[in-house]
DNA sequence: GCCATCAGTGTACAGATGTACAGGTCTGGT
DNA sequence: ACCAGACCTGTACATCTGTACACTGATGGC
């Protein structure tokens, strides 16, 4: 966005000092926003070839910047991860707000949480699949942990706005539960199963 | 040249039939269980240190057998991941079926499978977080999405023999989703909590 | 007993990886 | 104008990785 050299070669320059004739941006620019570039990077390749492929190269060549820069920001790859999947959670429960925001206060919630489930099957499903591999990284990562369980506790408290706590946790969970099994899958379930069980968790 | 012999990494010396007077397994001898000695060593490494960190020397230091053994029984790191799943899954369902043949005709269901939850979730986490890794592992390895895709219809039949198809499908997805996130919390979900989740899936 | 065959092993090797760090460039204060 | 320090980058390097393959020795048919 502010970035004038959205092309940078990463490839080229083998100088030492390049003296910036092409495009690339010289060192001592400032770019407050590299950081955040980085961070969405490093999702967009775990979405491409997994989280056990994430590496410091890798993710440079996807945010157009130099190899220095990833090690600069992010000390080891753990710290990588970590951020990434930080603002992968940011991102969904900003998205899931949004959704919970043009929901139809007097609508069918069943019915709202099985589009709900089938939009992140579908026309998210890359986003899906980051989350749960960046949720599951958190196993061998203890200071990953409390992010991922932050993730969820957002997810079963904005349900319960709804209903009421209980309920609102065991939707989040049977919420999940649709996104993992959907996901490995290339048939989407039916729109009328995952419906009947929200009703039926729903209790009517 | 590097190593002069002496130092035998497998200084663990299975007992298995050694017939050499240091102990170490002479080329040559069969071993027609190591196969599945090495997958099962897999399925440990997982558990260990995650799916990310599985290579055939660490496999193959913890089968206790030579590198050439894991690469000669598994030409790549995906098969070798392929077999670990495979088995994974397959000693899963067998525990499953074991746990149905033990249930009581009569009981209370949605109180067996809050049970059933927990122990997955306590004397049984290694291996539920092992089997979420190795799910998960399958989203970037098409050839294992049908091992499982397998994996988990397995268990909406299990479950749908007690009730029928419907409720068996969202009975797994929704003890998948008490798996999933009771993983990576340390506390444990309360059963009075789970049980009434699957109470009032079973629609009483 | 002999030997063709093949299961099993040790080692070599090219490539990829995380990370450190010297050095370059710019900014802000004076 | 000048400089100190913050910001950023290119490169080097030790280490780890997957995999190939020559080689060893047991097996089983004769």
């Amino acid at each position: 966005m502010t970035t004038p050299d959205a092309t940078t070669p990463d490839a080229t320059n083998p100088g030492a000092a390049p003296a910036r004739s092409n495009g690339a941006r010289a060192a001592g620019q400032r770019d407050p926003d590299r950081r955040q570039r980085i961070a969405r990077a490093a999702i967009d390749v775990v979405a491409e070839v997994g989280v056990e492929k994430l590496t410091h190269r890798r993710v440079a060549a996807a945010a157009g910047v130099p190899l220095g820069s990833t090690t600069y920001y992010f000390k080891t790859l753990d710290d990588l991860l970590a951020s990434a999947l930080r603002q992968a959670a940011d991102d969904d429960v900003e998205h899931l707000r949004t959704w919970a925001a043009g929901l139809d206060a007097g609508g069918d919630l069943a019915e709202a949480l099985a589009e709900l489930v089938l939009h992140y099957l579908g026309p998210a499903r890359a986003q899906t699949a980051v989350e749960h591999q960046l949720y599951i990284a958190a196993l061998h990562r203890p200071a990953l942990q409390h992010v991922s369980q932050e993730w969820d506790t957002a997810l079963a408290d904005l349900f319960a706005g709804y209903t009421d706590a209980g309920t609102g946790r065991a939707l989040s969970v049977l919420f999940c539960g649709w996104q993992l099994q959907g996901i490995v899958r290339e048939q989407l379930p039916e729109r009328r199963e995952v419906e009947a069980s929200f009703r039926r968790q729903l209790g009517r």
